[in-house]
DNA sequence: CATGAATGAGTCTTCATTCAT
DNA sequence: AATGAATGAAGACTCATTCAT
């Protein structure tokens, strides 16, 4: 629980590495105490630096946050725009690709899950996040929403259905969140495939896919 | 944003009055604020009480949050358990009573999801609520999946449904909250009845409900 | 330890009763916490009455204590001037009957020590303590020296004779505070009249004495 | 009172003079307000240094009193236990240097004597002070019996009086406190001194002490 | 005569931030 | 680039006192 990261620090290191090193260990220290138990000194502390290291890297503990904040979002957005830009994919792979980025285990491991519904309780965080992701959110709705109509929706349907599994993949997160021992990434990925089935039959099928998905 | 401005009454109210109206502050700044951003005196400013009224009613601040929350959830278990002991109701009607339990306007106004998602963000409030509802929540979802096996799932597909039922809900509340210009109630209303029109096309009919559900 | 005078208050009672009540509380709880850790509520509680009270009897708190202080000089002055105002005692007993009086059972009680000290130890009551028994001590000091002129001192030697008697019987006091197992009551009046007889070998002996002293 | 007025300096004092500049503060304020009377404000504005530095060197304000009592323990067991391990001093000389300790100027200043009563008046102070020095103060006891036995006392009688000297010390010590007009060093030890002369006449003289003593 | 809900000034404590080294 | 001693504003909590009943 505390010597994850000491060794890691040296007198001297590349400025980024230092950065990496102390969002590393906000997310630790979020992820067990929520926004408002983290303090600076339990920041430092975890990554081995001294209390003066914030300031010189973030210049204060709110950029510290906002910081930890883009480098969730940068981490999930990447996953799911390389999926979007890969032109070799068909529909369903990228329908299915875009959706199941949210659950990588790189993505959604039990530590981030914490910290985003940490931020997302916190109204100056929600609003930052709101402004930074404008546009990314966007447009995977409207890339989702597209290949929806793709698939056969029209465009009315394609949006409301874009939103059941928006809205589903984030309520699985929390539920991974609050139940970690009734809901895993296994079943998410599942409850995400079977919501595909029901809508499109004749394109995804129940028997074929969780292992596959896995594997992606 | 309720009215619930200064100066209610001085000297003399009834101690459940006052512990109300202490919950309600709460409330309405942990909204605005999250919760490492409210204050006791932000508290009993917005109740138009002194700074000791807290320790008076709750002790701490602690269990004043915490009375929060238990007060959240009494409110939205009252609600869905009224419908599952209602046996006037049919199968289908009893399924939709307790889905739409959680986004009856009482339930689900903008503050109060923003106030549940400030406590899930915080991990002492997230342990305290999961010790709280504990045999509660399995019993709303033991009663969905029941009622969904007797619309004919399996046990296994109910289990899914069940768990895709409720944390598409749950997401719907997070959508509300995070883009509340995006989603609304009936939004989220439809997004449930149309996931329980495709999963029982003769129980539930696209035409059919929305409207029938805010009249309920 | 608690359930000791509640039984004690009637909803009315003589203004007198009411003040020893108040006075009674305060020396057990100084007794067990010290000044700074008594709090009118755990007088007022031990009392079995309400917050209001003081106010209504001594205005204050520091009023009652000042109070509670009185009462325990002035039982104590009572005591010893008894003594020395009645004129059938020989000048032996006199001189032994003020001693003692520091050390009957009612005076010293392992309670009202710990109040002595609780109070000696601050500024404000000591003060207090000194205006208060201004002459009374002075009287007591007089008293003692004369008896000791009496018995054969010159006023020098009995006026330091004076001083170590009535320093020893304090340091007896505190000794049976900070080390109730190691000095008990018998014990110090056992070192003051051993002193007695070391100063006065023919007036008095370490053969007579302890038993009679506790008959006083 | 002492001169040890603000601003000794800022940033940067190891740590053991930080913490010993606070306590010296600690014991003037005091000796001055009595321990309900002191707060953390006082302190810090009289060692000229911040709120917090006392949660940075004691980690709260009883572990800086406590600290301060340890302090004031120390002193004095140092002292006596100096004469005590001086294997060069007569019985005499160790007896008396041992009991005298307590009134070197160092020891029993007005300004610590007035510290050491407002501890005792303290009931948790005292039980920390009792434990603190559970096996020291036994200690001494049997360091003096054994000289009061070398001089020709049998144990009981040795035992007794080593009761009746250490309670006129400190009994001293509360009527320099409580009366130092009345009572000083000087006379303090010449109270004793007389106790010793009148115990072991062959021993010690009436005629020679005192002046030696203050030299010593 | 008595209550006890409510007050609010006073304290202790925490913790982000600064800055001399 | 990094430290960590020191700061001091901000916050929670305590508790003597008030006052409507």
């Amino acid at each position: 629980m505390d010597g994850n990261t000491e060794l890691k620090s040296r007198r001297f290191a590349p400025k980024e590495v230092r950065k990496q090193q102390l969002i590393d260990a906000t997310l630790a220290v979020i992820a067990e105490k929520g926004v408002s138990g983290t303090t600076t000194a339990q920041v430092t502390g975890k990554a081995g630096l001294s209390a003066g290291i914030i300031s010189l890297h973030f210049e204060n503990k709110d950029n510290l946050l906002k910081a930890t904040l883009e480098y969730l979002a940068a981490e999930l957005q990447e996953r799911w725009q390389a999926v979007n830009d890969d032109s070799s994919l068909s529909v369903e792979q990228k329908l299915w690709g875009i959706i199941s980025a949210s659950f990588h285990p790189d993505i959604c491991s039990y530590e981030k899950i914490r910290v985003w519904f940490a931020f997302f309780g916190e109204a100056q965080y929600r609003a930052f996040y709101r402004e930074m992701v404008e546009t990314f959110d966007t447009e995977r709705g409207n890339a989702i929403t597209a290949l929806l109509v793709q698939l056969g929706l029209d465009q009315d349907r394609a949006e409301g259905t874009t939103q059941t599994i928006e809205s589903l993949a984030d309520g699985l997160w929390l539920s991974m969140m609050l139940y970690p021992h009734w809901v895993d990434i296994g079943q998410s990925q599942q409850r995400l495939w079977e919501l595909l089935c029901l809508h499109f039959p004749d394109r995804f099928s129940l028997a074929a896919m969780p292992a596959a998905v896995a594997a992606k």
